[in-house]
RNA sequence: GUGGGUGUAGCUCAAAGGUUAGAGUGCCGGGUUGUGGCCCCGGAGGCUGUGGGUUCAAGUCCCAUCACUCACCCCA
């Protein structure tokens, strides 16, 4: 019969490396809960008009990359390309603004987009996201930022890089995107063909292109921190500040520019330099002005998001710090002792002890090697004369000791050398 | 969407165009050992990604295709 493949850029997630999955997960109910941010599981599948309207109808996210089919001819639906149009859709849908003057949330799942697949980049990722609405005070950018640095830390992740920047608001962006668009107009011939397509459509990521000409051109350019009005000063002046007053390490970047059309002020990445190319394994920033632009009130919003898979990649520690070996492996020794094992595994396993045995009838030696090869501490071993002496023989592989054990006290020996329940 | 690299045993990889495609590891069985990881012996396991072409002869050269992979692009 012929296989059936997964498809390209999906990928399973195998034991060894799920460990290190549920690893991070617990790690971010803990440290998140201690920030109060509370956690929303939402649909993969939205409304297409939701990402248009959110993301921002020329972005590549939006353009080139969604997964997007009609639903029995009904009605446009899209697998989720990121969370936070979502999460906001969810926030107005249930008023949360009318209890709660401020809500934070968290959510960790796949997104979806249809990209040519490299390292750290497959067409189904997962992302840990978090949002806190609510307020615009520069302390809830300082505290969802040091936050963010702190649960990298916690995971034991070194070699980090926070960038941040200002991309002006409202107000002010547009005046300084014209300017942009006047000073690039003159430069069009060095300009390369992607970029002279982003003239028109996104003209401020221009500023991050990686072809010597282009940055060429940008070099001279208005940098958008000396063109932002007062306000928007103001408040980034208050966020490095804070960020230096909990001794959070960051690096302005003036180039740094956001492909998501929400965003506003506050702009941050967080850079992994064992990652390879594509080397952001966080990033966010401010989006005041997106609720309303979904249909709810004018609240402000800051959030950010982790790139799952690249986060695991940088995890420290080789795969057996996070692979599992049972604790006890039961050999037998004739149809009595099978039948006695076979009831002796079920109880043991209740009491949440993790062990293990043989059901293929393999002799006495090969249950041995087995049993050595699985890494198990103690092998239990029961044949037909240690049943009817009424006492089993636990041997202790590290220690190459072994003694004899009454069955009427197996279960008290084995709670105490495991500390099982 | 555009380029480059790679496809051979479950896994990691050999095999100047020339017999029956090999090794390590893993798996199964046996020997040795204090009933155990080491060591020794044996076994199973392959349409060499797929389809064409060149040649007396193709795993090897050419074309196509698919997959994986790295980079551009984009983003977390």
């Amino acid at each position: 019969m012929e296989r059936i493949t997964s498809i390209r850029g999906f990928r399973d997630i195998l034991p060894g490396e799920s460990e290190k999955w549920q690893f991070v997960e617990e790690k971010a109910r803990e440290i998140f809960g201690a920030y109060g941010v509370r956690e929303i599981r939402i649909p993969i599948l939205e409304k297409t008009d939701l990402f248009r309207r959110g993301i921002g109808e020329t972005t590549d996210v939006v353009e080139k990359e969604m997964y997007t089919f009609v639903d029995r001819g009904e009605e446009s639906l899209t697998l989720r390309p990121e969370a936070t149009a979502s999460v906001i859709r969810a926030y107005i849908e249930h008023n949360f603004f009318e209890t709660d003057p401020v809500t934070k949330l968290f959510t960790i799942g796949p997104m979806f987009r249809r990209e040519r697949p490299q390292k750290g980049r497959y067409r189904q990722f997962h992302q840990i996201n978090v949002e806190m609405l609510g307020y615009e005070d520069p302390r809830i950018d300082g505290e969802l930022i040091s936050m963010l640095m702190l649960f990298l830390s916690e995971l034991g992740i070194g070699d980090l890089d926070l960038e941040i920047n200002s991309l002006g608001c409202a107000d002010c962006r547009p005046v300084f995107r014209e300017e942009v668009v006047r000073f690039l107009d003159h430069r069009e011939e060095s300009l390369c063909p992607d970029c002279r397509r982003r003239l028109q459509t996104n003209p401020l990521r221009v500023f991050d292109c990686k072809v010597e000409t282009c940055r060429e051109a940008v070099r001279e350019a208005p940098v958008i921190l000396d063109s932002i009005c007062a306000g928007c000063r103001d408040h980034f002046e208050k966020v490095k500040e804070l960020l230096d007053a909990l001794a959070v390490p960051f690096r302005v970047n003036p180039r740094m520019v956001r492909g998501l059309d929400y965003y506003k002020r506050t702009a941050f990445e967080v850079i992994g330099h064992s990652l390879g190319s594509q080397n952001a394994v966080a990033g966010g920033g401010r989006y005041d002005g997106l609720v309303q632009e979904l249909g709810g009130p004018d609240i402000p919003g800051i959030g950010f998001a982790i790139g799952f898979e690249r986060l695991v990649s940088m995890l420290p520690g080789d795969e057996t710090s996070f692979s599992s070996k049972p604790s006890l492996y039961i050999a037998t020794l004739g149809t009595a002792a099978e039948t006695f094992a076979f009831r002796l595994l079920h109880d043991l396993r209740k009491t949440g002890l993790q062990a293990e045995t043989d059901y293929s009838g393999k002799s006495l030696k090969a249950q041995m090697k087995r049993a050595g090869r699985s890494g198990a501490p103690y092998v239990l071993i029961v044949g037909e004369n240690e049943l009817a002496e009424g006492a089993v023989v636990l041997r202790n592989m590290g220690a190459g000791t072994q003694e004899k054990v009454a069955i009427s006290e197996l279960h008290a020996k084995l709670k105490e050398i495991f500390h099982a329940r």
